[in-house]
Order: C-alpha cells, then sequence, then structure tokens
RNA sequence: GGGCGGUUAACUCAGCGGCUAGAGUAUCAGCCUUACAAGCUGGGAGUCAAGGGUUCAAAUCCCUUACCGCCCACCA
C-alpha cells in the first residue's frame, strides 16, 4: 500500500474512499477464519432487499454494525459480518411487474416461468447495486459469504423448516377469512396490514321482517356493498327492543333473500341500532358468528375487488362504486334510512395502502403458540437481551397475544411452497423432493401455486446463511451470533420470527444481544418519504462530506431515543473533525524527525506526555466501555472532546515550544511521544472513521511495519496512569485561561506581554510551574510568569483570579478600569456567599450529615472549605481596589 | 380501546437520585498566533412542561394534568 508522500492540504475523502476499500477487500482484511483463535464475534446484517437503494435506515444500521465489527477485530476477536441480500417477494414482483406494463406486458401474458425468468434476469442486473452501496460506506463485510435468501442453500433450508413444521404438526393449511389486497392479490399476515383512520359513513338500511308488512330490523353497516354476501342479521340476546324477532327470517334488500335474525352476545347493544348485518365472507368477526351459527358464506367480493355473480346486477363493479351504486338504489327503494358520518380504523396493505379486502380462502399457517412461548421465554430468560432493554416490553406483548401466522402468498415471486395436491383423491403430500405422483392413489399432483412469506425465509436468515441444515464449520463457529442490530420497525416482522425459529431448529437464541436503534428522521422530525421529498440520499452525503463525517454524524446521533433528526449542519460539523483530525497528524508527521512506532514504546517523560498518555488510557477504557455497552453516542463525544479539546487545544500547543526550541534530548523524546499518542488516536477512532484514519497511519513511520493495515492494528487499552501529571496540568490550565480571561475582560491586546505572579502552597504544583512556565508563554501572551508565595502585598492595579490551590495575580497597569474589577469581583463574591450558606446550612443539617454517604459529605466539606478559600482571597483583592479608590 | 416514548439554552440533544445542569449548532466580543479561518481566545444564554408527593438530597423516583409522537387492536 502506497500513499503519496507529502501530506495535502485537507483529506481527500474522494479519492481515497474508493481506493482504500478495495485495497482492504482484496487483501482479504474483511474475511473470517473459522480456524483463526480467539472469542467469536458474529453479526448477520438485516438484509436488504434486492430491489432497494441505499436509505437513511440502512446507513445507520450498517455504520454501527461496522463500528463493533471493525473494533472487534481490533481487539482480537474472531469476527465475522455476514452480508446479503432478500428477494423481497411482493416488493420485488411490483417492481418487474411495472417494468412489465411500461412493455406494455403482464405477468399473467408471460405465464409462472417465464415471469420468474424475468425476475430473476432483473435480480441479475441490478440486484448488486444495493450491496455496491454499502461498500460506500465502509463496511467490513466478509463478502465472500454474501447469500441471498433465494439462492440455493437458503432455498434448502426453507424447504427444510417448512417440511419439518409440517410433520411435527405446526404448519397447516385451511379455509380461513385473512387480510387480501386485491391490488397485490395476495393474502396478508396480520403483521402486514396497517390501520389508518378514515373518514366514512354509516349506513342505516331497513331489512324488513318476512311474513310481515309492518315489522322490520335496522342494521348499521359501513359496507353497504357486502349485502350480497349477507347470511343473517344479528342483535344481542339481552336487547329487548328485537328479542321478538329472534328466530324469525329478515329480508336483504335488493336480493330478494331471506336471512335468519340470529342472537349472540357478541353484538354491541350500544353501537349503531344494535342489530348486525351479518357477511362470514368478508369480516373476521362475522367468520366467527357463522362458525357458531353455522351460517353459509357468499362470497360477494372477488379476488380483485370487484363484485361476485353473487351480486347480481352489480357483478363486476368495483367494491367502492358498487357501494355508491347500491346506496343509491336502496335510497330509491326505500330502504335506506340515513346516513351518520363515521370515523373509524380501516386495514390497509402495508406495500400499496389498498384497502385491505378479508377474504375467505385456503392458507398456509405457522401455529405459533408453542414456537412463541419459547421465544419470550429467551428473553424473559435473559438469554438475549435486548438494547436498549424497553424493547422487552414490546416484545413480549406480541409474542404473548401471538396469533397464528398465515405465510402463503399469492405471488410468483418467492420459494413455491413444497406441497402437492392431488387432482384425484384431493390429498396433500408435502415433501423435501419434487413429487411427480400421489403416494396415496398414483393420480396426477399438482403443485400448491402460492409462495412463502419472504419473512419466511428472513426467519431462518441466522442460521441458514451459515450452512444450515448441513453441520459445517461456520455453523458450529459462529451460531449463534453475538449482536444483531436494526431498528424497532422490524421487531415483529423479524427479530421475533427469528427468535422463534432459531430456538426450534438450532436449540438456541440466535444472538445475545438485540440492539435496536433509532429510525433516521428529517431535521424536522417527519419520517423521510418519497411523496414528502425530504428524502436524503446518503450517497450524496458521502459523496459531498465524506463517508467519515457522515459516519461519525450517525455514530453521535445513535442514543438510545426513538428516531434521530439527520441535519446538514451537524454532519457539516463533523466533517470539520475530519479536517481538524487531519491537520493534528500534519503537525505531527511534519515534526516528527527520526521518530518512529515501535512494538515497545519508551515510557512518557515529560509532564504533556504523561498527561496525555495518562488521559488516553482513560479514554481508551471509557470507549471501549461504551461500545461494550453499545452507547455509541457517547463513543463519538468522548473521542470528539478527547482529540479537539485535550489533543490538539492543549498538547499539541503544549509541545509547540519543545518541537521548535533545541534542546535535542526533549524534542526527540516528544517526539517519540506524540507519535505514540496519535497512533492511538487513529485507532481508537478507526471503527468510526475507518477512511481517514487508514490514510494516515499508512503515513505513520513505522506504522504500517507494525501492521500493514490499521484495521488489523490493536485497539489502545489502558496502559498509563499518572494522576499528579493530570493534576499538574490542570493546575497550568488554570493559570493559563486565567490570564486570558483577564486579557479579554479588560480589552489588553496580544501584543502587550503580561506578567501574571502565582501563589499556591502546593509545593508539587509550584515545581511544575517553575519547570514548564516556558510553555506557557506564547498561550497567554505573558513575557514571564513568577512564582510568589505573598502573592500580591501591597495593592497593586491588577486583576485576580482564585482557585482552590491558590490565586493569580495579573497586574494590569494602565489598563485595569478599577471599578470595573471591583463590581466583577463584587459579583463572583455574591455567587460564591450564596454557595457558601447553601453549603454551611447542608453541613448544619443532622439528617444529610448523618444520612448521605460519608464520601458526599467530604466532598461537600471540601467543597465549602475551598469556596471560603477563594471568598477571602476575593475580597482582600476588594478591599485593596477600594482603598484606591475603586 | 390497550400500551410505549417525549417535553432540559434560540435549535438539536445528553444527563435518569448526590460535583456550580452539559455538548454541538447558533449567537456576542476579540484575533490571519508558521497544523487547521473547515481555525484560535474569551463571553452570554436554562423556573429542567405544570402541579402534587417520597427523600437528608429530585431534571433524575412516584402520582395527576396538559401538549406532541409512536406502536398494537377483528366492534359493524
Amino acid at each position: 500500500m502506497t500513499t503519496p508522500e507529502p501530506l495535502d492540504k485537507s483529506f481527500n475523502h474522494q479519492a481515497a474512499e474508493a481506493r482504500l476499500y478495495q485495497w482492504w477487500e482484496q487483501s482479504g482484511f474483511f474475511k473470517a477464519d473459522p480456524d483463526a483463535p480467539g472469542q467469536p464475534f458474529v453479526i448477520v446484517i438485516p438484509p436488504p432487499n434486492v430491489t432497494g437503494n441505499l436509505h437513511m435506515g440502512h446507513a445507520l444500521d450498517e455504520t454501527l454494525q461496522d463500528i463493533l465489527a471493525r473494533y472487534h477485530r481490533m481487539i482480537g476477536h474472531n469476527t465475522l459480518w455476514l452480508p446479503g441480500t432478500d428477494h423481497a417477494g411482493i416488493a420485488t414482483q411490483n417492481v418487474v411487474e411495472r417494468a412489465l406494463a411500461a412493455e406494455g406486458s403482464s405477468r399473467e401474458a408471460l405465464g409462472r416461468d417465464k415471469f420468474v425468468e424475468r425476475v430473476w434476469q432483473w435480480k441479475k442486473e441490478y440486484g448488486d447495486n444495493i450491496v455496491r452501496q454499502l461498500r460506500r460506506l465502509g463496511a467490513s463485510c466478509d463478502w465472500s459469504r454474501e447469500r441471498f435468501t433465494m439462492d440455493e442453500g437458503l432455498s434448502r433450508a426453507v424447504r427444510e423448516v417448512f417440511v419439518t413444521l409440517y410433520e411435527q404438526g405446526l404448519i397447516y393449511r385451511g379455509h380461513y377469512i385473512t387480510n387480501w389486497c386485491p391490488r397485490c392479490r395476495t393474502a396478508l399476515a396480520d403483521l402486514e396490514v396497517e390501520h389508518e383512520d378514515h373518514k366514512d359513513q354509516l349506513y342505516y338500511i331497513t331489512y324488513p321482517i318476512v311474513g310481515s308488512d309492518l315489522d322490520s330490523l335496522v342494521v348499521a353497516t359501513t359496507r353497504p356493498e357486502t349485502l350480497f354476501g349477507d347470511t343473517a342479521v344479528a342483535v344481542n340476546p339481552a336487547d329487548a327492543r328485537y328479542q321478538a324477532f329472534v328466530g324469525q327470517q329478515a329480508l336483504v334488500p335488493l336480493t330478494g333473500r331471506a336471512v335468519p335474525v340470529i342472537a349472540d352476545s357478541y353484538v354491541d347493544m350500544e353501537f349503531g341500532t344494535g342489530a348486525l348485518k351479518v357477511t362470514p365472507a368478508h369480516d373476521p368477526n362475522d367468520y366467527k358468528l357463522g362458525q357458531t351459527h353455522n351460517l353459509p358464506a357468499i362470497r360477494a367480493i372477488e379476488d380483485d375487488g370487484r363484485l361476485s355473480p353473487a351480486a347480481g346486477d352489480y357483478a363486476g363493479l368495483d367494491r367502492f362504486e358498487a357501494r355508491r351504486e347500491m346506496t343509491a338504489a336502496l335510497e330509491a327503494k326505500g330502504y335506506l334510512k340515513k346516513i351518520e358520518p363515521l370515523t373509524h380504523a380501516v386495514g390497509v396493505c402495508y406495500r400499496c395502502k389498498t384497502v385491505v379486502e378479508p377474504n375467505l380462502s385456503p392458507q398456509w399457517f405457522v401455529k405459533t403458540e408453542t414456537l412463541a412461548a419459547r421465544a419470550a421465554q429467551a428473553v424473559r430468560s435473559g438469554a438475549t437481551s435486548f438494547v436498549p432493554q424497553n424493547w422487552e416490553n414490546t416484545y413480549f406483548a406480541w409474542m404473548d397475544n401471538i396469533r397464528d401466522w398465515c405465510i402463503s402468498r399469492q405471488l410468483w415471486w418467492g420459494h413455491q411452497i413444497p406441497a402437492w395436491h392431488c387432482r384425484e383423491c384431493g390429498q396433500t403430500v408435502v415433501s423435501r423432493e419434487d413429487q411427480l405422483a400421489c403416494p396415496y392413489c398414483g393420480g396426477d399432483l399438482e403443485r400448491d401455486p402460492d409462495v412463502l412469506d419472504t419473512w419466511f425465509s428472513s426467519a431462518l436468515w441466522p442460521f441458514s446463511t451459515l450452512g444450515w441444515p448441513d453441520q459445517t464449520k461456520d455453523l458450529a463457529r459462529y451460531y449463534p451470533t453475538t449482536a444483531l442490530v436494526t431498528g424497532h420497525d422490524i421487531i415483529f416482522f423479524w427479530v421475533a420470527r427469528m427468535m422463534m425459529m432459531g430456538l426450534h431448529f438450532m436449540g438456541q437464541a440466535p444472538f445475545k444481544t438485540v440492539i435496536i436503534h433509532a429510525l433516521v428522521k428529517d431535521a424536522e422530525g417527519r419520517k423521510m418519504s418519497k411523496s414528502k421529498g425530504n428524502v436524503v440520499d446518503p450517497l450524496l452525503v458521502i459523496d459531498r462530506c465524506g463517508a467519515d463525517a457522515f459516519r461519525f454524524t450517525l455514530c453521535a446521533l445513535a442514543g438510545h431515543g426513538r428516531d434521530i433528526r439527520l441535519s446538514d449542519d451537524r454532519i457539516a460539523g463533523y466533517g470539520k473533525f475530519v479536517n481538524k483530525l487531519w491537520n493534528a497528524a500534519k503537525l505531527v508527521l511534519t515534526n516528527v524527525g527520526e521518530a518512529a512506532l515501535t512494538d515497545s514504546p519508551p515510557a512518557p517523560v515529560s509532564l504533556p506526555d504523561r498527561w496525555l498518555q495518562s488521559r488516553l488510557g482513560q479514554v481508551a477504557a471509557q470507549v471501549r466501555a461504551h461500545l461494550d455497552e453499545f452507547y455509541f453516542d457517547r463513543v463519538a463525544d468522548t473521542l470528539y472532546h478527547f482529540v479537539w479539546d485535550e489533543f490538539c487545544d492543549w498538547y499539541l500547543e503544549l509541545i509547540k515550544p519543545i518541537l521548535y526550541g533545541d534542546d535535542l534530548p526533549a524534542r526527540s523524546a516528544t517526539q517519540a511521544g506524540m507519535l505514540q499518542s496519535l497512533s492511538a488516536i487513529l485507532r481508537l477512532l478507526h471503527p468510526v472513521m475507518p477512511f481517514v484514519t487508514e490514510e494516515l497511519w499508512q503515513k505513520i513511520p513505522g506504522g504500517p511495519a507494525l501492521s500493514p493495515s490499521i484495521m488489523l492494528a490493536a485497539f489502545p487499552g489502558q496502559v498509563f496512569e499518572d494522576r499528579s501529571a493530570e493534576a499538574s496540568i490542570g493546575f497550568l490550565m488554570d493559570v493559563t485561561r486565567a490570564v486570558r480571561s483577564a486579557r479579554a475582560d479588560f480589552g489588553v491586546p496580544l501584543n502587550q506581554k503580561l506578567a501574571p505572579l502565582v501563589k499556591t502552597a502546593e509545593p508539587a504544583l509550584a515545581a511544575a510551574l517553575a519547570e514548564y512556565s516556558p510553555l506557557l508563554l506564547k498561550l497567554m501572551g505573558a513575557e514571564s510568569i513568577t512564582l510568589s508565595e505573598a502573592g500580591l502585598a501591597k495593592p497593586l492595579d491588577a486583576a485576580l483570579a482564585a482557585f482552590p490551590w491558590g490565586e493569580v495575580w495579573i497586574p494590569l497597569a494602565g489598563h485595569i478600569d478599577l471599578a470595573e474589577e471591583a463590581g466583577r469581583l463584587a459579583k463572583e463574591l455574591a455567587t460564591l456567599a450564596r454557595d457558601i450558606k447553601a453549603a454551611t446550612a447542608k453541613l448544619g443539617n443532622p439528617d444529610y450529615v448523618g444520612k448521605a454517604p460519608e464520601e458526599i459529605v467530604e466532598e461537600t466539606r471540601d467543597r465549602l472549605a475551598a469556596m471560603e478559600t477563594r471568598s477571602q482571597a476575593l475580597s482582600r483583592s476588594l478591599d485593596m481596589l477600594k482603598e484606591m479608590g475603586a
């Protein structure tokens, strides 16, 4: 790996990203080796739809996974991040159907085989799109293990699972009322139906009682168009108004058909008229009533949403047109009593938002009760846990009230159900091998035309991708996986089902931790959607700001909340951080002299180096802890502030006089120290910002020799600690800031050098100042810094800053406005007095002293003492100023 | 109908029993100090939604209310 030598003015992400990624991938750095040592760390990617384009949700998801994968590689774990894509049944079929429509063709015109062939062709052409886009983010997936939910191996797993569950009685087929999408022409699982509030109308329709010219029942319905499917009118048995009618026949208007009046406590007496028309073929509740009361089911609406031949004159009309026309006819004939507005929830298809039509049809189901009980138990026992934990409640709420899962879809793209129906004897055969003749009667078999719900194959993803049902080395080494990273929108669709299938077929939950991240919203908190036109394309962001800035932003925003508001400002801010890092590295690298990284770095000697390395150790420990607990935002925050506020603002500024000075031994020691620190910083940042850190690593003397890629370098840990160096630097910072602050307060120009006096009773600090004050002169614009035991003995034209460790006097002859300084001191004294009073009162409270933990009380005592010392110094100074006539 | 979140500086958020409630952005003042003006230095800014309670101690725990948002749900 070679990179252009002189360090550019800024990081050229556009040139570097593609070059580095290609090099990583070709070098095999992403590849997992089951034979390698190390505790396994495994993530399977939530497979994006093959039809998809990379959106913000993926970008966040993949970034977090990549951060974890890179971190775990660097701490020596045997890391596998397995990528792949999902065939996305309805979505993909829709895309290809639209393409066909544009050509003036259709799937029906093509026929099933040709159509499926066509989809495969489409997949071949466009299916790599999304995985190419993932690479742009820097995703370190093991591409040699990339899988597709419909590839050969996974298809075998699907078939094995289906047949096994069928044999175990956990899959069954039957005529049930299911959610039907008339546009997609397929059944949907309950989960795939979304509920929207619609403003509709409630129609009151008169049903005359047969054999009576006077008596009639009025039913209230939102769906007059289903009237041709009515097979009863139901009332509550306790309803005095209708008791006389129970058992009689009512005439369904427009049909001339009579239906029984039945009594069932299900009917709500308060709603509408308390009388309900019963349409078992088009309403789940009515279906149940039909079962209990042995009512026939008449389909009034066909699969395409048009009225069936049972609707007589209205047959062939779209259901909503039929509603209008039938309402008009009812009114004309005097059956329509009134219409009331009604707002109610209507089910719509999650893919196309078409109003769902409950429909009676033969479908396949998974019996979920026992599977779900075990899956819930795995989380209750802690075998698997959610982060943040409150999502477990959501998971339980669903698992504990789960209903059977409708898995058959009337689509052509997907895993065709391995079942055959005999044309002769009507038996059904479910089999691992294709069947040619009926094993019962030898008759002709017809394969079940349905395919499986897409989520059925993704439910197997954590083990099917590792080679199951074969007992592969990967499966043995990498199952169960370690962490799953996904959004809360698919906890039910995907996470819950993987839990059920993983436990059932592998005997162990598929992952130890489920990390649920927020959903990415726009800057105003709105969901990003094409129709709103507020979609931000991650690829454009990467082009403009670079993958590193983008990833850092996502990491910084990935707190444990529910949504993330992504704004350009924020990304731009972290873009500046990348630039800051680059420039800091440039400073270090252009001043390294002969220093180079080695296996065994020398211990730091100078105070700045001891301090920085000590802080570095703490930061490394914090970053590790935050990554181990998946607090991504804290990782970003900790690193950002350490690099910018401590490394750049203080450390680099402190060592400049040494680097530019002529004390050669001190200079070379510092050169070694700063290179060491830079190397650690790059490694700490690498999981979040892989590109810029690799680019810089390649330029570090001795870096590539130590580790060809930063990806393979060791993640820093806490190896050095020096509390006294930290205390000394903190003191030097206090002094520096006091002088800067006084300069700003009194408007002293920078070119006028100051000569502050420092008073402290602590010998270690005094010694640090004596030795290192030359490093501070430039930072505060001073010509000298004098240690003075007495502080200022006599009144002087000076500003005072008081600290727990002592005082800084800044003589400002000619600049100081005595009245202003007196005012400043008085203000500070007032706040101090208030705090002292509060602390004194606290310590005077026997309950506080008696009940609060000793260290808390001790802390308050220390604080009070420090405040009193400061207060005394300030009031002394105020007195002096007053003497001078302020 | 059931459940879950949120309400902290102008904006976006962190803090979830104990340092003087923090950060980024924005803002104000002063600086081209040879890594970086994509920068440096200094400053201002908050009744922690409202009310009540528990506690020595509450932004943090409990209750009530208000307003936002999300999820689940077969009352036509």
